[in-house]
RNA sequence: GGACCUGUGGUGCAGUCUGGAGUGCACGCCGCCCUGUCAAGGCGGAGGUCGCGGGUUCAAAUCCCGUCAGGUCCGCCA
């Protein structure tokens, strides 16, 4: 039906006489002489000249007929790949009319998203869309590749699976052969793989699909892609050898950059330097502990727990209504209150500060501000007092949100955030709650301190982190049914419980399971940070709303009552 | 479950704070003209439940209340 793509004419096709087929991007008729089509197909547009009048429209999808031919002088077009040539005699068989489309294709304006979905088979037409899912399909090449050079086994597991209430909420599917029974689609294949583990596939791999009924976000969706992997006889080490390995690759086919490696950093580390468990390194502005330089202050405010600060350099600048809504966000994200100081150049070439606050403190306070800060003038302090968790994480927040890092800036810093702590917090019945899942596997030098001291148990559990999105995380499992156990007795799951929830994995782990680990990661996230995306929904080609529908399909929808009696069930009101 | 932002011809916006005739811009669409354009150009034209409902007012796109949809975030996401 064709020759070649429509980006593939070149200046050595000149004189060939070649068919194309494609969908009219533009026309320019001049009278009834002389006419132009540019012609698009996923690889490009080139130009068709055609002596007379046309009777096609935007997005008719059309074959032309005609002979590649140099451009006149003068009218080259710097702006197409192929705007050195143009096929010229073109006859133009229209294979498929269109309407006029709702919105421009062109790129050119940001079209209101859900009109993007409601025509998502024209969306996906766009130059965007087709380069984000081509570089989605070229990670996961990439990703068989290594993982097959690495000697991993590609295994599918089931989508239809047993509940397991634990973690993400579950998406249920009723079972018609056993009505009033369900099925749960996996949030992950966390399960499958350990079980894959003991039956002795030693390295498994799967781009898989994971399912969680929970709220979505711009970078959350209810279905989501991760490469989830999981290795015999291996420890944290080589596991992080073997995504590093995998991500660098992907990075390298993806961007043309090389990552300048995998940094290394601690949980606690990232708490105290970041005020998060997924640090952004692009940029500095660390947070600073004030907690010694206010040890023995008189200002009420500063009279937590633990004192912390950020430095914003140049952020003197900051108008009032924007230190106001700073304070306004720290008090949303759970401080009691933000303390600000500007930092102004004093008399003898001192600093001084510049705040509400500032006469109430004493000059070696001050003095120690100015230390530990290694503020400039022009600078601005943000201070924030409380507990010390709560503290580093609302100072965290704002500095992400002051520093106002862009996706697609080019740079890729990866950081491996490790010893987690196995515990975070409690449950209502004063439970600890696994900070990663049930099945991980506790430092061995912290073995001791499970049953007195939980919360000061670290992990071997471990995250992947670019650009302060968390990728993805992974740990070393659990394989012996003794210690599995004794996790359980401490999350305050009862055997029975355990049984009816985990039995199936439990009982495997009898039967001569080897030590393993694992990880995953998530495509979405990575792809789209590689395209420069601001939202997943731009790396799916049929993405949800946030509010979980599919304005294309119009999904989800009642089905109608005879189904509902085959599967056994009835609808009742929600509320 | 909560906070905030958005909703105006087919599309993207301005107009809303400070109420006064559906006012404006760009793109698209339709018709005519045009033999080298490429975001073609020129002339003309069509196209509106200002998301929806209620309230205040002589008068509401504009103010108030409610509601729906979309988005960003918090909760949630082992």
């Amino acid at each position: 039906m064709r020759t070649q793509l429509c980006g593939e004419v070149g200046i050595g096709d000149v004189g060939a006489k070649v068919s194309l087929c494609g969908w009219v991007s533009r026309r320019r008729e001049h009278g009834e002489h002389l006419a132009f089509i540019d012609l698009r197909d996923h690889s490009g547009i080139v130009q068709c000249v055609v002596s007379g009048s046309l009777d096609v429209r935007s997005e008719f999808v059309v074959r032309v007929e005609g002979t590649v031919r140099e451009r006149p002088v003068g009218t080259v077009n710097e702006n197409l790949s192929t705007g050195m040539v143009e096929i010229g005699d073109c006859v133009v068989e229209v294979l498929a009319r269109s309407q006029v489309p709702p919105f421009v294709l062109d790129g050119r304006v940001e079209v209101d998203e859900p009109l993007r979905m409601r025509y998502r088979y024209l969306d996906l037409r766009t130059d965007r869309m087709q380069r984000n899912l081509r570089m989605r399909a070229k990670a996961n090449a990439q990703i068989r590749q290594t993982m097959a050079s690495l000697g991993f086994c590609e295994v599918e597991t089931p989508l239809l699976w047993a509940p397991t209430p634990e973690g993400a909420r579950e998406f249920v599917v009723p079972s018609r052969l056993s009505p009033q029974s369900f099925y749960a689609l996996p949030q992950s294949p966390q399960l499958a793989k350990q079980m894959l583990m003991v039956g002795g596939i030693d390295r498994y791999y799967q781009i898989a699909r994971c399912m969680r009924d929970e709220d979505l976000r711009s970078d959350r969706q209810f279905e989501f892609t991760q490469l989830d992997m999981e290795a015999s006889f291996v420890g944290q080490e080589d596991v992080i050898g073997f995504v590093s390995e995998v991500i660098n690759d992907a990075t390298e086919a993806l961007t043309g950059v090389t990552p300048d490696g995998f940094e290394r950093i601690t949980w606690a580390e990232s708490i105290d330097r970041f005020g998060t468990d997924k640090p952004d390194l692009r940029f500095a502005m660390e947070l600073v502990d004030l907690t010694g330089a206010f040890a023995s202050t008189n200002v009420k405010a500063f009279s937590g727990e633990t004192v912390k600060a950020l430095c914003v350099e140049g952020g003197g600048q900051f108008s009032r209504s924007r230190l106001d809504s700073l304070v306004e966000r720290a008090k949303a994200l759970g401080a009691a209150g933000l303390a600000w100081f500007k930092v102004n150049p004093g008399e003898g070439g001192e600093l001084e500060l510049e705040s509400p606050l500032a006469r109430h403190l004493d000059s070696g306070e001050i003095t120690a501000v100015f230390k530990e800060t290694r503020c400039q003038a022009g600078d601005l302090i943000l201070v924030v007092s409380g507990e010390y968790q709560r503290s580093c994480l609302v100072l965290g927040q704002i500095r992400i949100e002051i520093a106002d890092t862009k996706v697609g800036d080019g740079r890729y810093r990866y950081v491996w955030v490790v010893d987690f702590p196995m515990f975070d917090g409690v449950d209502a019945s004063g439970c600890p709650i696994p900070a990663h899942h049930p099945f991980t596997m506790a430092n061995p030098a912290d073995l001791e301190l499970l049953k007195t001291e939980p919360r000061r148990v670290r992990s071997q559990a471990y995250d992947l982190v670019l650009n302060g999105w968390e990728l993805g995380s992974g740990s070393v499992r659990i394989h012996r049914r003794d210690v599995q156990n004794t996790i359980f007795e401490i999350l305050g799951i009862t055997k029975e419980d355990a049984e009816s929830r985990f039995g199936f994995l439990l009982d495997a782990f009898d039967y001569g399971a080897p030590p393993h680990a694992g990880f995953a990661f998530g495509i979405d996230r990575l792809v789209s940070i590689f395209a420069g995306e601001e939202s997943i929904r731009d790396v799916v080609a049929f993405p949800k709303t946030q509010s979980g529908s599919d304005p294309m399909t119009g999904a989800p929808k009642a089905i109608g009552d005879a189904a509902m009696k085959e599967l056994g069930l009835a609808a009742r009101s929600v509320k």
